[in-house]
DNA sequence: TGTTTTATGTTGACAATGTTAACATTTAAT
DNA sequence: ATTAAATGTTAACATTGTCAACATAAAACA
């Protein structure tokens, strides 16, 4: 363990520190009102400490993106290439963590899956084909396995992700942004939008 | 029509300009680059003007969601409540007409459906159960009216609004938020989730 | 080792923004 | 006509992101 003096002038590993903290702020605040001052001075330093590491506070969001990305990654792949579970069990195993992960973290979920940031995203055309659509991709590769299978009626895949994925995205959306006050119902709504999902994919195929 | 002499001292309905021009600055440049300044200099009053009319910025944000209520309903009450047309014919215009408006004006489908100014919403408990759930209970409705006729499976209508919503504003929102990609895709997406949504209802029931 | 270069951190300043207080002007009430 | 209320203006303040100039530590190099 380093001997933590009084404040040395170097901090040591100020960036990986500002993307962690700004996580934990964000995870716990939201967005919005996070602010460099407020993570510098946690991390004991001045402020444009910041600009020695990150070109600008927009930066430094878009590496807490990236960050949330990977810890998503680290929580689904597993799910969707665990080979010893039906392929059933994986669905409703893979929607039951999507969905809590949305609502223990909610203000990082908005984060990764909304809006601000979006152009920004873009430019850095990295994770947008990397760590972004890893998840649709593996969700894409259970519904190929799916049709295979037999469960759910054929049809072109990534079509079906979207739907997966929106029905799942939209109700976490509403149940975290406070839109649908039943949370008691939570339950409930989950297991029937889970069976109507699945009997849908089922018995629907486009002519 | 007014004279309009070269700028009186009372603007004469600024607090509803002031409303309708936030409405149409949200819509174009979205909810987080609007500024009182900006609006007041649009027009042509000076930016404490503002707090003649709303306590704060918040407050004027928070009428124009009200407004923007307003005006959903309008367009989709009619839709539901066209008695002429079969539950099935309403239930696909529904479904249709929510996602044009999502993409057509995606700022302003983002602030009435979104996290921002949710807390504050909440404090004014007028339009939580007046025109927000408007909406959602004529959803309720015509569900209650497609049991009836026996087009879809028996179950809690609030449980299947919810399902419903979910599945449409999923999809929306990861439209307008850039997270599907395939805007060519668009109609296949929507005709294929309509059609799983559809098939579900009508053939899964809870046990 | 001693010197130089690079990496990292600090301080002071600036513009933009929401907000408030004190003042001004117009309209309505008495 | 006088007063009160409503509405609008100006000046100032705190907060925030950002940058330039300066300071210090670490690394490279002789």
């Amino acid at each position: 363990m380093k001997a933590k003096k009084t404040s040395p002038y170097h901090h040591g590993n100020l960036k990986e520190a500002l993307l962690q903290t700004a996580l934990e702020r964000i995870a716990c605040d939201g967005i919005d009102t996070i602010t460099l001052r407020d993570l510098t001075q946690r991390l004991g330093t001045s402020r444009s400490a910041v600009y020695r590491h990150f070109s600008s506070k927009e930066a430094l969001i878009l590496g807490v993106i990236e960050k949330g990305y990977e810890q998503l990654d680290y929580l689904f792949t597993p799910i969707f290439q665990d080979k010893t579970r039906s392929v059933d069990e994986r669905f409703e195993a893979m929607g039951r963590a999507y969905l809590d992960f949305a609502i223990e973290h909610p203000n990082v979920y908005r984060l990764l899956f909304g809006e601000q940031y979006r152009q920004e995203r873009e430019r850095l055309c990295d994770y947008k084909n990397e760590t972004q659509a890893a998840g649709l991709y593996a969700l894409v590769g259970l519904l190929v396995e799916a049709q295979e299978v037999g469960i759910i009626a054929e049809g072109n895949p990534m079509v079906q992700a979207a739907t997966v994925w929106a029905s799942i995205h939209g109700l976490a959306s509403l149940l975290i942004d406070g839109h649908l006050l039943m949370s008691d119902n939570l339950e409930a709504i989950y297991t029937y939008s889970q069976g109507v999902l699945l009997q849908g994919l089922r018995s629907f195929t486009l002519p």
